[in-house]
DNA sequence: GGATGATCTGATCGTTGTCAAGATTGGCTT
DNA sequence: AAGCCAATCTTGACAACGATCAGATCATCC
C-alpha cells in the first residue's frame, strides 16, 4: 500500500489511535462545549468506527480521564508562564490566582472535565501534588512568608486558597456580573478585586490549630 | 370510581403530576445521584409512562430548573435557620458559609443541578436575588460593617464570598482533605478554619474602586 | 348531555454507551 | 522468508435515552 499517506485510504491501523482520540476530544471540547462531547463523536471526528476507542480505554470515562491529565498539565504550564512573567512582588498569589481563573475561562469545557475527574477518582491525580498547580500554589504560599515546617497550616492555606480560585472560577462566567466587571475596568481588574476582597494576596503565617 | 384512592388502580389523569415528577426528581437525585436522573426514570418513578412529563416540562432541562427551584429555596431555608440558632457574634458570615457547604455537601446532587441551572441560563432566577440566599449574605455583609449605600462594594463583596463559598462547597467533598479535616477536628471546624484563611469573619469596609 | 381542550399512553425515530464476533495487520519465531 | 499470534479496527447488535406524534381517556364548561 505504498499510496496509503497520499490519499483518503488510511491503514486499517491507526498507528497512534489513542493519542488523536485525545486530541479530537480536546478538539471537540474547545468548539462543542462540553454538552456534545460524546464516545462516538470523538470517534468520528477521529476517523474511526465507534468501537474503536474500547481498545484503548476501558471506558468513556476514562478518555475523559485522559483529557483532564492533558488539562491539568496545561493550566500549570499557564501558570507558571504568568508567574515568570510577573514582576516579583508581594501578590504573585494573586497572580496565580488570576492565571487559574482565565484558564477556566478560555477552556470551560475542558475546565469542567478536569474538575469532574478529580472529584470522582478518590484522589487527585499525584501529577497534580508533585509537579503541578498545587505544587505551585504552596510554593508561593511559602515565597509569602508561610512556615513551610508547619504542614497543616500550609496544606490548610493552599486547600483555602484553591477553593476559592476554584469558586471563582466557576462563578465569574455568570453573565450576571459583567456590569461589575465592567465597572471595576475589566476581567482582570474584577478578579483582582474578588481576591483582594478574600484577602489572598497578604503575606500569611500559619494559623492557630487547635 | 369510588375505588380510586384504595386500590392500585390510578386515574388515568394524575391530578397533579407536575409536583409529583418533581418529587420523584428529588428522591432519585438523592438516592441515585446525579448520573442516574433521566426523564424516563423520573416518569417511571412517578408511575406515569415515558412520554407524560412532556406535557408539564417542555424540555428535560425545564424538569431541571425545577429541580433546582426547589433546591435554591432549601438553601436559603437552611441557612436561615443556622443564622436564627447562631449567637450574634460577629461571625455570622462564616456561619453562613459553614451552612451554605453543608447543604452541598449533604445534597451533592440537587447542588450541581441547581448550580448548572444557573449557569446555562443568562441569569440566577431573580427569587434568589430578592428572598433567597443571596439576599442573606448581602444582608449579613451589611451586618459586618459594609456600607449598604456603595452599592458596588456591597455586591463585589457578596460576590466574592458567594465565590468562595462555593468553591469550598465543591472542593470539600474530596477525598483527599479528609485528613486535614480530622486534625483538625472535624468538618465544621475544617470548614471555619478554611473561612478564616479567607477571612470572611472580619468586619470588612467597602473596597476602594478605580 | 355533548363538545372541547387538557392530560396520558403507545409507538416510533435518531442517538448514545457498550459488547461480541469477525476482518486486518504488524511483529516475533523459526 | 514463511507463518503464526496478538493487537488493532470494523460490523452489527442491544438496551436505554430524549423527543415527537397520533390516538385514547378524562374533566369541565356551555
Amino acid at each position: 500500500m505504498e499510496h496509503a499517506q497520499l490519499t483518503e485510504a488510511r491503514p486499517y491501523h491507526h498507528g497512534d489511535l489513542r493519542r488523536a482520540l485525545v486530541e479530537a476530544g480536546r478538539r471537540l471540547l474547545e468548539v462543542e462545549g462540553g454538552a456534545g462531547i460524546s464516545l462516538r463523536a470523538v470517534a468520528r471526528e477521529a476517523g474511526v468506527s465507534p468501537a474503536a476507542p474500547y481498545h484503548h480505554f476501558r471506558d468513556k470515562s476514562e478518555l475523559l480521564d485522559a483529557l483532564a491529565i492533558e488539562g491539568w498539565d496545561q493550566l500549570a504550564e499557564q501558570m507558571r508562564a504568568a508567574l515568570s512573567k510577573a514582576e516579583p512582588g508581594r501578590d504573585r498569589l494573586v497572580t496565580l490566582g488570576v492565571a487559574y481563573v482565565q484558564f477556566s475561562k478560555k477552556n470551560p469545557a475542558i475546565y469542567r472535565v478536569m474538575f469532574d475527574c478529580s472529584q470522582n477518582h478518590e484522589t487527585m491525580p499525584e501529577k497534580l501534588r508533585d509537579e503541578g498547580a498545587y505544587r505551585l500554589v504552596c510554593d508561593t504560599l511559602v515565597e509569602s512568608g508561610i512556615d513551610p515546617r508547619d504542614e497543616i497550616g500550609l496544606e490548610l492555606a493552599a486547600v483555602a486558597v484553591w477553593c476559592a480560585a476554584h469558586g471563582v472560577a466557576e462563578m465569574v462566567g455568570f453573565k450576571e456580573f459583567e456590569p461589575l466587571q465592567a465597572h471595576l475596568g475589566g476581567e482582570e481588574a474584577f478578579l483582582r478585586a474578588i481576591f483582594s476582597q478574600l484577602d489572598l494576596f497578604r503575606p500569611r503565617s500559619a494559623v492557630a490549630v487547635g
